[in-house]
DNA sequence: AAAAATACCGAAACCGGTTTCGAAATGATT
DNA sequence: AATCATTTCGAAACCGGTTTCGGTATTTTT
């Protein structure tokens, strides 16, 4: 089935071939006139508004999008960098995310622009680029450390962007983060409840803010459930397997291992059910793991990957908001 | 570490304040000459393209983008449309493929622009949308049918664009593939040598080009080796976890089971050995799962996931090589 | 030294839209 | 019927670059 055949009505048109100029000399206007009738300004009569509308659906007129932009001087494009490659093993949520921040740019009539980091070049260079060269309005920043180049280069050019995550100057900018301290409040209560005294943490790296937030989140349950706090039971991690497995090493090969660990993310939970099994830890009997993320993957294994879950989609719906409504009036945080 | 702090030498300029007439005329000279001299012209003096050079390093001067690309009548972007989400459930592919796409286009001064499909459009929509308002120089398309309506609707407007995968149509456009169909000659030849006598077979849909050039190597490699066909070892899949539990299902309760099941991607391996757990067959021992893709999550589950794998970065460092090439000269395919 | 060739740069058109301003045509007011 | 207010559109500037064309100034050839 040809998808061109599927159109019968319509004759078909190469695109890309009739300007305004066509329209406007088509129908005896200026060009001018033509632009404002399409973009319903009021000082067109309805009789020739309508004439130019149906001139235009009539030749498939699509404006271009490069005059647009140099004439509106903007983009309607938003930058999204992806951090160096060899970092995220399993990286179910990257395609999500991106998936559901597009579809939502597209809602306002924007475009999502990919960039690819370099990993050898400073971690700001790829933003600076795009702002210089003009190429995008506003930036996602994903993965946000607590001190992060990113967001003071932006602060100081003053340009637009959202993170995902919190920073140490969440006051100067917009941010979405999901409440990953109530969430790990949460487990850790649950873990206590089921009879758990000793339970082991993985967290990710001090630079990332989000993770440290999860530990905290961990700490506080403790500390208000009066279970002692024991240094060893927590772990540095790096969000990735190989750091799981480390992280569980040390974990399970004390004297007086955990019963349950909870991991700052599902990589990280499946290492240590990785290192677990090695060690002879039968799960969930022996040892309860916990992770965070939500990768539909996790069902699909054994024992199934206990995980906590927050909706990516309603995060890049809820960030773009955020994106659109400073780019429409730029006031206070 | 604040990064602007970082270059001392530079005295700091908010970007976007220079432009080109502006150069212009602290030279003394009209934008055509400096533009010339900072794209290479031959006819500028040495001397002339020194100052224009250097006031350009000073300033730091950068073209702005939309003003080059309507001049030049060209976007210096690819566009990469997302297939719509629910579908994908173990994503890894799409985020490192979009990854290497982005670092390979980048070396040549190409960017990559990201469309989240809508479900419920048409597959080509999102293709003419971009094509009419101009947005992209050409297109990347993945999972490709063998009759796929985009790659119809592209050679119809002779627009540009690599699939990854192979078309009905691939002598008329630019491809790349996989050779998994050699790769399941290979497969299929290892578990005949192990002894495997029925080994079953879990497909993609028979829309997907590729799964159906693996399902030919597993074919081939049965016939050479003089090993009955067995229709009923054959199971259709849909390359998600639930379709290869589905297909596993039927596979396993059969009275005579196979011992080795190749799937045509790892989620459908998932699917496959979780069915198989649960309908108490021992993996490896009395059954043997291969998948395909290579997801490097795949060795941290129990037991690992025997996968085939290929370089998702190589595939898309190839893919842009064939759409640069035709871009720079539209010719034969 | 005059003629021809070359090096170098200015002028201006162009890419395809958007937006401001003013004038003509129409309608309303007195 | 003359005056004022509105409606509607044309004209032109503008966004910020690229590229073609032609004309001096300079150098090379004879």
């Amino acid at each position: 089935m040809n998808d061109v055949k599927a159109r019968p009505e319509m004759e078909w048109v190469k695109s890309g071939e009739v300007r305004i100029s066509d329209l406007a000399a088509e129908l005896g206007l200026t060009k001018g006139t033509v632009s404002r009738a399409l973009n319903g300004y009021e000082d067109i009569s309805k009789k020739t508004r309508k004439q130019v509308m149906e001139a235009a659906t009539k030749h498939g007129y699509v404006p271009t999008t490069q005059a647009r932009r140099l004439a509106m001087g903007l983009t309607e494009t938003i930058g999204l960098v992806l951090p160096p490659m060899p970092s995220q093993p399993v990286n179910t949520f990257i395609s999500e995310f991106i998936n559901s921040v597009s579809a939502a740019l597209h809602l306002h009539g924007y475009d999502l622009l990919v960039h690819s980091a370099n990993s050898e070049e400073s971690e700001v260079e790829p933003y600076r680029r795009l702002v210089q060269s003009r190429k995008v309005d506003g930036f996602i920043i994903f993965r946000t450390h607590e001190k992060d180049p990113r967001v003071n280069y932006l602060l100081n050019e003053g340009f637009p962007f959202v993170t995902h995550g919190r920073t140490a100057r969440m006051a100067e900018h917009d941010w979405f983060d999901i409440d990953g301290e109530k969430a790990f409040r949460d487990a850790t209560s649950h873990l206590i409840k089921l009879g758990h005294q000793r339970i082991g943490f993985v967290g990710g790296g001090r630079e990332f803010f989000s993770a440290q937030l999860r530990l905290k989140g961990f700490r506080a349950m403790l500390e208000e459930s009066c279970l002692e706090k024991v240094p060893s039971l927590e772990q540095p991690g790096d969000l990735t397997g190989q750091g799981g497995e480390i992280a569980a090493q040390n974990l399970l090969k004390q004297t007086r291992p955990p019963t349950a660990i909870l991991c700052a993310n599902d990589a990280s939970a499946l290492g240590v059910m990785k290192a677990a099994r090695e060690l002879g830890f039968k799960i969930p009997e022996e040892l309860s793991v916990i992770g965070y993320d939500g990768i539909a993957l996790g069902a699909y294994i054994d024992p199934p990957l206990t995980t906590l879950t927050f909706s990516i989609e309603e995060s890049g719906k809820e960030m773009i908001n955020l994106l659109m409504r400073r780019l429409k009036n730029p006031d206070l945080p």
